[in-house]
RNA sequence: GGCGCCGUAGCCAAGUGGACUAAGGCAGCGGAUUGCAAAUCCGCCAUCCCGGGUUCGAAUCCCGGCGGCGCCUCCA
């Protein structure tokens, strides 16, 4: 079983390989930082995350960059609207995509390069493509010559005829061609500008991607990816830019994610709904106003719910598992049943973990693990299959959909093993065997529930209160009163007991001599 | 108009020529367990949008429909 992946370049799974041996670089377009990220900006870090944790397992040094383009029209026009400077919305922008990363677990970033940081390099390559004869300069400005790139439109699969066939000519394009695209824009008056040979002004889209990317990574770097929208033009400008700069190939493996396809969720879409407190009644109200909203594409709605606000209402863990459950290549619905359907079945995983603790009196979380193949923890051969099933959905072009599979499949071979030994019937630390194999077992699901990202620590809201003690207290004092009543054989009131409970959100489990508790 | 993608159970979703008499999850149903529950375990629950064709053999390939979607506009 070999690492095989999609490459949008060629159209075809291609077994994986790198252009130095054993180590790669991945580099995804970022965002541009002029408004809250929103749900779409998480799907491409959370994939190529989970890729360089692959990728990591099989041994690989792994480089990954996102890029952070702080420089665009889209920061002056906001900027301008906000009454700030660029510089500061971009800078506040970034702030709240990092955290969003790291919220979602995305850990794995060794360079975030920012567009202003890199004038020089970007200004450095325009000379160079000006010099090679692929770049002009018209009145301040500099475009590309896409007719100096005989292969120019390979990655997207169309030719420039066909691209233009489409498309509105613009007024006043004094272009050679009209498919010719800016490396260097002059700046207008009162806008953020850098001097340049061709006078003051500020880069093109395409360029960073290019200059950063080949400081950072080499001129050829092993995984380009994005998002499927930046196919064409993006791609394919910096694609042809970049060759025609270096002579090298700029990327061995394209790899595009689908995009999401619908502005989600979270109750907030519609205005001031209830952000603090708890009305579940309310659901179906704001979901019928969020299916009303949910009209046109998610990147650039208005409506579209920001990260933060989807992370108030749902747990970025499960917002996590939920976009690795589907090929990262398909298009991907986001809706609060779909996430409320995923964190449903995300609870028995918990449930187990819980159960691991209770039966050995260590933490699940605290298990080390493997973190690459030859470390992979050893188990029992009834389970071992398991890794392999996971690894060779994975080697399937990351077919991570296919890979959680495995891990539900898992978890129920893991819970039959405790159930058919009654370990967790009290009494179970006794059978050495068997809690060896739980152990391993278990190690094993952690280990490759963290090559997706997830089970890496305890949900908060899956156990106890959250670090109230005083709830605590008061919790061991109504089971203990239930307990007292359910030996007298008093059903009547540890059921009133139980229920009341349950009207409250919490549920109250009968497990041999012990009673727990946990909020829904 | 051009380029491309998709259509698998109530819902989500793997599988893309032969061990598919099609993973897995959620929901549902039956059983075990329980004082009753919860949790857990066991079992049940699809012939793959429609119609042709290729093949010994197709959910998987080809053609034609129907339906949904993306890009061609500096949206990840």
């Amino acid at each position: 079983m070999t690492l095989r992946v999609y490459n949008s370049l060629t159209r075809t799974k291609e077994p994986f390989e790198t252009v130095v041996p054993g180590r790669v670089g991945i580099y995804l377009c970022g965002p541009t930082v002029y408004k809250p990220a929103h749900i779409g900006h998480m799907v491409g870090p959370v994939i190529f995350d989970t890729i360089k944790r692959y990728l990591v397992y099989n041994g690989y040094d792994v480089c990954f960059v996102i890029n952070i383009t702080d420089i665009d029209d889209k920061l002056i026009n906001r900027a301008a609207e906000e009454g700030t400077e660029v510089a500061e919305l971009a800078e506040r922008m970034t702030r709240d995509y990092l955290e969003n990363l790291a919220t979602i677990g995305v850990d794995g970033v060794d360079h975030f390069p920012k567009a202003t940081d890199h004038i020089d390099e970007m200004q450095a390559m325009i000379g160079r493509l000006i010099g090679a004869g692929h770049a002009y300069e018209l009145e301040g400005d500099v475009y590309f010559e896409v007719s100096t790139d005989d292969d120019y439109g390979k990655l997207s699969g169309r030719s420039v005829d066909e691209t233009l066939a489409g498309t509105r000519v613009e007024a006043n394009q004094r272009k050679r061609h009209p498919a010719d695209f800016a490396l260097w824009k002059k700046s207008r008056q009162g806008e953020p500008a850098w001097e340049s040979p061709w006078g003051p002004g500020r880069p093109g889209w395409h360029i960073e991607c290019s200059a950063m990317s080949i400081k950072l990574l080499g001129e050829s770097l092993d995984i380009h990816g994005g998002g499927l929208d930046l196919l064409f033009p993006h791609h394919e400008n910096e694609l042809a830019q970049s060759e025609s700069c270096t002579g090298q190939p700029f990327a061995r493996f394209w790899l595009h994610n689908g995009l999401m396809q619908s502005g989600a969720t979270t109750g907030k879409v519609g205005g001031e709904h209830d952000r603090h407190g708890d009305r579940p009644d309310d659901d179906s109200t704001i979901e019928a106003e969020f299916d009303q909203q949910v009209a046109g594409k998610l990147a650039g709605s208005a409506g579209a719910a920001s990260v933060k606000e989807l992370f108030a209402v749902h747990h970025p863990e499960t917002v996590r598992f939920f976009l690795l459950g589907t090929q990262y290549r398909s298009p991907i619905e986001l809706s609060d049943d779909q996430i409320a359907e995923t964190a449903r079945s995300l609870q028995g995983f918990y449930r187990l973990l819980e159960a691991f603790e209770r039966i050995t009196g260590q933490s699940a979380y605290d298990l080390p693990v493997g973190v690459t193949r030859e470390t992979s923890v050893e188990v029992v051969s009834e389970f071992g299959a398991f890794r392999d099933r996971f690894l060779d959905a994975m080697d399937d072009d990351f077919n991570t959909g296919g890979a959680v599979g495995v891990l539900f499949e898992l978890r129920t071979a893991i819970n039959a093993f405790i159930s058919d030994r009654g370990l967790d019937d009290g009494g179970g630390a006794t059978d050495q065997d068997g809690i060896a194999g739980l152990t391993s077992a278990v190690t094993l699901l952690r280990e490759l529930g963290g090559l997706l990202g997830v089970f890496r620590q305890p949900p908060v809201e899956a156990a106890g209160d959250g670090g109230d003690s005083l709830v605590d207290e008061l919790m061991q004092l109504l089971i203990d009163l239930r307990t007292e009543a359910r030996s007298e054989k008093n059903f009547e009131l540890s059921d009133a007991i139980r229920d009341r409970l349950a009207d409250l959100g919490i549920t109250i489990e009968d497990r041999n001599e012990q009673t727990s508790w946990r909020r829904e």
